[in-house]
DNA sequence: AGTGTATCCTGCAGGC
DNA sequence: TGCCTGCAGGATACAC
């Protein structure tokens, strides 16, 4: 899905758009999107007015006036299409939810696989979901000492850890694959088996690769585009992820594909020894 | 506690 | 061209 260099992407793209903006009405056209029941979703949203909107994880935070936060989890193929005119946006093309903007204009939910989530979360819900998650790994306060009390209380691969939004929040397969490869570390590593310079090498990997994806807009490998319709470019700086038997490109070594905790990953098996 | 598996969905690439 | 299979950036629930 949209990891936390997308979500980011999509949160900028919209907070040049949407605050100030208030919502006229809300359609819910798949209802297997939004958490609850989705009349009672679109009625206590209508009329209510954008303040601003963020992210938290890899989820998009869109915060009204009166505190309640929308939160969307992208899923696999979640987008958020902006539109000039009242109805679906032209370049929706599997909307599921309709945000309708006082004054014209139209915030679509569109998601192919429909794995994404749209739920509305009073303050007092909020916090606590947002407690749910682990640290921001880009924030100031995460860094390479809590990574590294992180990773010695769990035996399970790093990369699965990496993936556990409970413990960080924000990393997926494609930020967590190429953070190991820049830290040397073999995805199937037990947490608690780095050492101090390996979390220090990661934590460094991870923050690294996750501004430098921020930076490029975001990776597309399909689906992902940015509100503006803009694909990211990350793609291009990709060494580990999807490069199955290509050249690694520190030691030329081909790159390997292995399978585990049910998703595939990459890594070098000469820089990245198990 | 950790791991494998299935599930929710659709689209697309590759093999034949 | 068409059919079939496998695979996909995620999250969760379950059994072992």
């Amino acid at each position: 899905m949209p990891e936390l260099p997308e979500a980011e992407t999509i949160a900028r793209g919209l907070a040049g758009v949407l605050p100030g903006r208030s919502i006229r009405a809300v359609t819910v056209l798949r209802e297997d999107v939004v958490a609850g029941p989705p009349l009672e979703f679109g009625e206590a949203l209508e009329g209510r007015r954008f303040r601003e909107v963020g992210r938290r994880g890899k989820n998009v935070v869109m915060v009204l006036d009166d505190g309640t936060r929308v939160v969307v989890n992208l899923g696999m193929t979640g987008r958020l299409v902006p539109g000039a005119g009242p109805g679906t946006p032209s370049a929706s093309t599997h909307p599921a939810v309709l945000f309708h903007l006082g004054g014209g204009g139209c915030v679509a939910y569109d998601d192919v696989r429909r794995f994404g989530r749209v739920r509305r979360l009073s303050p007092a819900e909020w916090t606590r979901w947002s407690r749910s998650l682990g640290p921001e790994p880009l924030s100031r306060s995460f860094t390479g000492k809590r990574l590294r009390s992180l990773l010695s209380r769990s035996r399970s691969p790093v990369r699965s850890l990496l993936l556990d939004q409970r413990k960080i929040a924000g990393a997926g397969n494609i930020y967590a694959v190429e953070a190991l490869w820049f830290a040397r570390i073999h995805p199937r590593t037990p947490a608690n088996e780095i050492g101090e310079g390996g979390a220090v090498r990661l934590h460094r990997a991870l923050r690294r690769v996750l501004r430098a994806a921020v930076s490029a807009g975001g990776t597309t490998l399909r689906n992902y585009r940015a509100p503006d319709g803009n694909e990211g470019l990350f793609q291009r700086q990709l060494h580990a992820y999807g490069r199955e038997g290509r050249p690694c490109t520190r030691c030329r070594t081909p790159i390997e594909r292995i399978v585990f905790g049910g998703r595939s990953a990459f890594c070098c098996r000469r820089c990245q020894p198990s």
